[in-house]
DNA sequence: AGGTGTGAAAATTTTCACAGCA
DNA sequence: TGCTGTGAAAATTTTCACACCT
């Protein structure tokens, strides 16, 4: 498997190709450094590490790399994916435009609470939490994100995990525990915070 | 300054730290570690970083060890914040009630809509985008939290950053550049997403 | 006994310099 | 010439083992 970080920047990199797709047929290892805020090297070795090669003296054919890149990071087809919690941070995620051109469809909300479920203006089905189990595995969702309170995460977590889900996206403050095979990912951000003031 | 990897470790920590605080007097590196995902002897370096010492067999003292953390950190007093982008995630930002509690007072929200600026049904003070430079400058914000679109996210930093800001929170996919000595943080969700798959 | 603190080893990641290719 | 690809060096991070303290 890819080293965390160069997965980590390479996804980035796959989203910086997106926005200039339009406007460059090529881009250099320089140039993506700068967007990045990284080293031309770093992007050069990151690259390196798919092992799609020969590429001529204009950089990278922004195309090939795209498409080598969502070879590699398995971003060749769409993943069927659910959203849990459904206050305001889960509305606005369920909500988040981008993720439908990036790939990740959401089939499914769910929240505890039913009349607020009901009061939701979107075309995405929403249910009740206690169907969360067999509406993921009747609809085959293999991507979560959870925005529940930190202190039903955990319970939500098993349950995704007991019914199919691969990878989860950890909006809660809540520190997940998963099996192994399992991709997680914490986005907290209170702790986000704290550690970006501890850099000033 | 504090390893990357450790700091973002500790802010973590600190955050379990607050969670325990009420149940328990003493916690062990193991326990930390099993509670982060980690293990013991990597929460210990992490530790061994503050050069704070001598805890006894017990493990560490939480409210101690949460205060010395508070300390490197630079968690001792409360951060004059503020949301930029008030479209429905910088909402379920600015109304996070998390942060307060985390010592992130939001003193001012910003959106380029008026009229959803006027609709909001919250107790912080909200302005109109044109005012970001001098209600920044005014009110002291040190700590900001970007939520507007990708295409306006670098006029945004860059504007914060010139008027005092020091801490930023960027949740657009925008590959923002600021200054030395400027901390940045990308929660870019898109690529968080991207990232959980490829661990599959 | 039961924990921490830490020097040293191992592993990983970043940086560099430059060969090689179009 | 102007870029990539990459082996080797440097730096950093993680892991381990165990001395040491209460």
């Amino acid at each position: 498997m890819l080293p965390k970080n160069t997965a980590e920047r390479l996804s980035k990199i796959y989203g910086v190709l997106q926005t200039i797709s339009k406007d460059a047929e090529y881009v250099t290892s320089k140039e993506l450094a700068a967007v990045m805020g990284t080293t031309d090297f770093t992007i050069r070795k990151d690259i390196g590490a798919l092992n799609i090669m020969n590429f001529g003296r204009k950089g990278y054919h922004v195309e090939e790399l795209s498409s080598a890149l969502g070879r590699v990071l398995q971003l060749t087809r769409p993943y069927r994916t659910c959203v849990v919690g459904l206050g305001k941070l889960g509305t606005a995620v369920l909500d988040y435009e981008a993720f439908k051109d990036a790939g990740f469809d959401i089939v499914a909300g769910f929240d505890i609470n039913l009349n607020k479920v009901e009061r939701l203006h979107t075309e995405i089905a929403v249910y009740h939490s206690s169907d969360l189990d067999h509406i993921v595995k009747s609809k085959s969702v293999e991507v979560a994100i959870i925005a529940v309170p930190q202190a039903s995460a955990q319970e939500v977590a098993t349950t995704l995990v007991a019914n199919g889900v691969k990878a989860i996206l950890n909006f809660s403050p809540a520190q997940i525990k998963v099996p192994k095979g399992i991709a997680l990912y914490n986005m907290d951000f209170t702790a986000a915070l704290r550690f970006v003031v501890s850099q000033i």
